[in-house]
DNA sequence: AGCACGCCGACT
DNA sequence: GTCGGCGTGCTC
């Protein structure tokens, strides 16, 4: 007879506890997925084994009175020792429940019979590039992690590598090293979808058999078949998006994380983890001692801060094969251009040089980081704006395909509600109604404007909602039949095409002006992306960036390659504000369709969280806010901040814990709002 | 979250 | 009487 502790999956806060059981099957070990019977219920519920003991000895006697023996078994699933330890500690880390961590782990969904192809970049046969000689700074980059992936060391690699330096080819290395003590890999890519290459590589190099590729486009069956053998040890390499990262391999001696920088790392669902944090972890377990390799041309200011602690170990690579030269950079203050009289999107410089580069036979790719044709549409006679009625935000104009007719619909960004755009203004009917700000699709419009000789292609959101609309439309640039593509970060990412003699970038102020402490990084890493696709081949590249703040830090050093220079800048201002690294940013946002609700909850919580804080950390805790999106599909949102000082982290955790605990206890676990919380957003939505 | 229990009003 | 609607409370 075993004694083991239970996490039941229901997902209530008030069972968010171990349970005690008997179970006589003796082959139960940690991590086995069990059915158990529960409550008053007549059904049995899954659980997962979190310890077991051979005696009950131990164990309070109150809680031995009423204990009731497990059903039974399930053999096929089955967590690792190290998996369930993660898992615990992520319920601390990211203050959600035992459940919500365990979930990311297990293989959701059954065996279905559904297995549809559906439309992706992934998937493609692989290639084995011929093997070009490593430049020197590969080398030794290869030889340091060779030797910690030897000595089975907890290691853990920064490398901050320019587009082009190679990297991938370190990470075939590192993965063929691991895989050759015997060790499993996960190699993590920010999208899917969009970095083909990579996984091709992979592909080509370790043969399609071995390789595990996870995508969200995983039908249920296919997402589990690859679970199973994962866990069966049949595949010891697995690729994939964030949620790979739980990948069920065992003896793990190595995870990379690519792009390491990318927004995709963390979760927008609970719990709101962060790729990199797990998977430390994971790595620093007993059973793994693994490596840990980041990559990155911008890394965040976070991770480059620990690689100066020495928390990472830094590894740069500053050459780009075939010694191709940095693209030559140029800022456009847009504010001249107005002044001048030019009051179109596209500046007389980058319309210049777009013509000198398309006469020579190269071509350009303009980015702008907002979908449509404008921003907000207002009535100049009474002020109107138009927005949604769900959300509350200005809606976007959209003309689609029909030019010049009324064809056009107004598109809610967030929760994608639709409307026709009116003619007249709905409110005093006036037929003064002017569109506001510029999307890609008003960039497109001029363009084509502009360039009535040259094709002209538009690749965002919109048009990869459609099926095979992404891969045709790469293809197209790819051999030449578009001459300018037009497009949102979408295509800013790893793209490689080797004829961009031009990218423009249209404007830098779109991600520079969100009120959020990390915009200043974002523009920074937008910025230089978006350059890295100019000048791929052999001939240098040319990028014109046009802004109305040209004397910004983060444009100014982006438009230099400087990256050492903005990390210093952008450190001290961390320091001073007292943002991460320097602390951790706690968000809990309290929701409900009733707005009174909602910021009661808020501000219950604010009491009680002040009332349990030390009196000289008070001042870490700020008065509730209405979330900058205030209303999101008829839910109201209100949000409490928390600034936690470096070292406090445990100490507030506790606290916020605590205060989650009573109100379920108080409430009996029926609030009229929903708490979440959020430890270092990536945006303050 | 489930689910059963129990207290109350309505009806064959 | 006794059916069933829903508010209340408990879960190893």
């Amino acid at each position: 007879m075993k004694y083991v502790d239970v996490v039941i999956d229901n997902k209530s806060n008030s069972t968010d506890s171990f349970f005690t059981y008997k179970c006589d099957d003796d082959s139960v070990r940690v991590g086995s997925k069990v059915y158990l019977p529960f409550a008053r219920g007549k059904t049995l519920r899954e659980g997962y084994v979190v310890s077991v003991k051979d005696d009950a000895s131990g164990i309070d006697e109150e809680v031995l009175k009423k204990l009731r023996a497990v059903d039974s078994i399930d053999s096929e699933v089955s967590l690792t020792e190290e998996m369930v330890r993660t898992a615990v500690w992520m319920r601390g880390r990211y203050l959600c429940r035992y459940i919500d961590a365990i979930r990311c782990f297990t293989p959701s969904g059954s065996a279905a019979v559904r297995r549809e192809k559906q439309d992706s970049l992934a998937g493609e046969r692989g290639y084995a590039e011929p093997v070009e000689a490593l430049t020197d700074e590969q080398e030794e980059a290869v030889r340091q992690i060779d030797e910690a992936i030897e000595g089975r060391k907890n290691e853990r690699f920064l490398i901050h590598g320019v587009t082009g330096s190679g990297k991938t080819e370190i990470y075939i290395r590192a993965a063929k090293k691991a895989l050759g003590e015997g060790r499993g890999v996960i190699i993590l890519v920010p999208e899917i979808s969009l970095t083909g290459q990579i996984i091709e590589r992979f592909l080509g190099n370790f043969g399609e058999d071995s390789v595990a590729v996870l995508h969200s486009r995983l039908s249920a069956g296919e997402r589990y078949d690859q679970w199973k053998k994962i866990r069966d040890g049949k595949t010891r390499i697995v690729i994939g998006a964030r949620s790979a990262a739980f990948a069920p391999v065992e003896n793990l001696g190595l995870i990379v994380v690519d792009e390491e920088h990318e927004s995709t790392y963390k979760s927008d669902y609970t719990p709101k983890y962060d790729t990199v944090e797990v998977a430390v972890k994971r790595l620093q377990d007993k059973d793994s001692d693994g490596v840990l390799i980041l990559g990155s041309a911008t890394p965040s200011v976070v991770t480059f801060s620990r690689a100066k602690e020495g928390i990472y170990r830094l590894i740069e690579l500053k050459k780009r094969y075939n010694e191709v030269s940095l693209p030559k950079t140029e800022i456009v203050d847009m504010r001249d251009e107005l002044k001048e009289g030019n009051r179109s999107v596209i500046s007389r410089r980058l319309a210049e040089e777009m013509k000198r580069q398309l006469d020579a036979g190269r071509q350009v790719m303009l980015f702008l980081n907002r979908r449509g044709y404008s921003t907000f549409i207002s009535c100049r006679e009474c002020g109107y704006v138009a927005k949604c009625p769900t959300c509350g935000l200005s809606l976007t104009y959209h003309r689609g395909k029909g030019s010049g007719a009324q064809t056009g619909k107004l598109v809610c960004h967030y929760c994608g509600h639709e409307e026709p755009a009116p003619e007249v203004c709905p409110e005093c009917g006036s037929s003064y109604v002017r569109y506001f700000g510029s999307g890609t699709e008003k960039i497109e419009e001029t363009v084509r404007k502009l360039f009535p000789d040259n094709t002209a292609d538009r690749l965002d959101l919109d048009s990869v909602k459609k099926k095979g609309e992404l891969k045709r439309k790469l293809k197209d640039f790819e051999k030449g039949a578009t001459d300018i593509l037009i497009g949102t970060q979408l295509i800013a990412k790893g793209l490689d095409f080797k004829n961009v003699g031009l990218v423009g970038i249209v404007s830098a102020d779109v991600s520079l002006n969100i009120p959020d402490f990390r915009s200043p990084e974002r523009a920074f890493q937008l910025i230089t992306q978006a350059a890295g696709r100019a000048g791929r081949g052999s001939d240098e590249g040319h990028v014109i960036i046009q802004t109305y703040s040209p004397e910004h830090y983060a444009v100014q050093m982006a438009a230099e390659h400087d990256y050492a220079s903005f990390f210093e800048a952008e450190d001290k201002f961390r320091k001073f504000m007292m943002y991460p690294p320097y602390s951790d940013i706690f968000q809990i946002l309290f929701t409900s369709k009733n707005q009174a609700a909602a910021l009661a909850g808020a501000e219950k919580w604010h009491a009680r969280i002040s009332g349990l804080l030390p009196e000289d950390d008070r001042r870490n805790l700020f008065t509730p806010q209405e979330a900058y999106m205030s209303k999101i599909r008829d839910t109201y949102r209100y949000s409490l901040v928390i600034k936690c000082p470096k070292g406090k982290r445990r100490l507030y955790s506790d606290i916020v814990r605590r205060v989650r605990a009573e109100e379920t206890e108080e409430t009996r676990g029926k609030q009229d709002y929903i708490a979440v919380a959020d430890i270092n957003p990536y945006s303050f939505t």
